[in-house]
Formats: structure tokens, C-alpha cells, sequence
DNA sequence: CTGGTGACTTATC
DNA sequence: AGATAAGCCACCA
């Protein structure tokens, strides 16, 4: 396990129900601004192994990062669950649900 | 070490 | 605004 590794997972079990964060902010808390994508291939290996809310991350676009696929409803019902409002494109409001660990932009 | 990869991100058309 | 291209980083074979 390496600890960039164990920081992302560490943030991702932080997230507070009913809020969500983009991989570039994960990445950013992570202490690697650019490693959005490793990110994504932490969550491919640890979302099955560990018990991490995978579904509240999403990509800086403020949609689920999943197209038309059954993973995709999985996400947006779970965000649903949570009191998240997913729209048909899977946008969401990160105006509203955006999470920010230490709210150190503003 | 080299190359490949990925649920990304930013910059250009 | 939607599509394309290039960049980017950590991990793995």
C-alpha cells in the first residue's frame, strides 16, 4: 500500500453523506494535483475490496463519470439515497454538494 | 526500465 | 456547447 494510495482512500471515507467530490479534488488533498487518474484506478482496485463510498466521487464536470451502464444507475441511486439530486445527464449541483475537506478556496 | 492504462482534466477547434 | 487532442500521474506487468 502506498501512501498516496492510502491518503485518496482515507479522503473518499471522509465524504459526508450527501456530498460529493470531484477526482481532481481528491487528487489535489492527495497531495498530487494532476492524479485525477490514478485516482480512478485506486477506486477500480480498492472500491471491492475495501468499503469505500466510490459512488460520491465524481468528475469535475459535475456528472457521474460512468455513461449508460449499470454501474452508472447503481452510482446515481445511491447519490439519490442520500438526498443527492442526480438530473438525467447525471449532472449534479456541486454548487450545493460539492465537499471540501478544509473549505480552503473560500 | 519501458510501456500501457485509466470512472480524469484542461485546452483548442 | 459538443467533440478532439494532448497532458498527467501513480501503479502494474
Amino acid at each position: 500500500m502506498t501512501p498516496f494510495t492510502e491518503k485518496v482512500i482515507a479522503i473518499i471515507q471522509r465524504i459526508p453523506t450527501g456530498k460529493v467530490m470531484t477526482y481532481g479534488q481528491v487528487a489535489r488533498h492527495a497531495g498530487s494535483p494532476r492524479a485525477a487518474r490514478q485516482v480512478v484506478r485506486i477506486l477500480h482496485s480498492m472500491s471491492r475490496s475495501y468499503h469505500l463510498p466510490w459512488h460520491r466521487v465524481i468528475n469535475a464536470k459535475g456528472q457521474i463519470a460512468l455513461r449508460d451502464d449499470e454501474s452508472y444507475q447503481e452510482q446515481r441511486m445511491s447519490l439519490e439515497a442520500e438526498g443527492v439530486m442526480v438530473g438525467l445527464h447525471g449532472g449534479i449541483d456541486l454548487e450545493k454538494y460539492l465537499w471540501e475537506p478544509a473549505c480552503m478556496e473560500h
